[in-house]
DNA sequence: CGATAATTGAGAATTGATTCTCAATTATTT
DNA sequence: AAATAATTGAGAATCAATTCTCAATTATCG
């Protein structure tokens, strides 16, 4: 997808700088700045547009809204802070699923979310201390 | 909770026979067999209070509806057959995922879902060979 | 038994995420 | 610049999951 306006490349830049998942009314916030009055819908339909094309992905985690991020294509897991409900890319993964499989089933892909507290929340070294 | 009618006990033993993550549309044709004519509403109000109550989890996976399941206290995760979008218990798991938090993080629990086809829909071993 | 409280089913209403509609604005073509 | 095409913002509409409303049914209690 080849961004041609304003606000389709805001939208674009704010995804690459933020580099993590976000949710479209984050998106709608940090792209207004550079786009005065940039609507919501604007953001859902490039959106769209840029996951059709492979160049963001869609995250969907449990207990969270969808989130949606520049598309990567490192292995990488997610990690949820429970406080902030904010998302964060984790690289590595420890693998070797399969063999958790029942007999005749067939793997094709997995996904391991970690759930906790990020820096900024955990009482011991977030900001307020 | 305490089952008191008909349609309460019938939605939480079908729950408890079926053994697995089922919708809240799976349980109402279940449980109607033996509660006939028993409404939807019904079986959320029911769910609801046994979640409420611990004696129920609500599964929530990317992809598939939100499914309930007896409480299992045991540590387990999850299969979805990408075909047949059912939900399977899987016993076991890696460990091992507190290496890969960044520095300052910390993990509460974690989830591990596995995607593929389950015995019934994999080509080679489903019920059509 | 008669009164009161609890539960139920049906369908309307709500909620959150997303898409659609449409008039206005902006870009592109000629 | 005139005509045509594309994009936008705002709010309405949709969609799926779930909850609410309310009258009818069922259960419980004195």
């Amino acid at each position: 997808m080849q961004l041609k306006t304003t606000q389709q490349t805001s939208i674009f830049r704010v995804l690459e700088t933020l580099n993590r998942p976000v949710t479209p009314q984050e998106l709608l916030g940090a792209a207004s700045v550079e786009s005065p009055g940039l609507g919501l819908a604007t953001v859902y339909r490039v959106l769209r547009k840029l996951v059709e094309a492979d160049q963001v992905q869609k995250i969907e985690l449990a207990g969270v809204p969808p989130h949606y991020e520049v598309h990567s294509d490192k292995h990488h897991h997610f990690f949820v802070c429970e406080d902030c409900q904010r998302i964060l890319e984790i690289a590595g993964c420890p693998g070797g699923f399969k063999k958790f499989l029942p007999e005749g089933f067939t793997m094709t892909s997995h996904e391991v979310i970690l759930y906790g507290m990020c820096r900024d929340c955990s009482p011991l070294t977030g900001k307020e201390n």
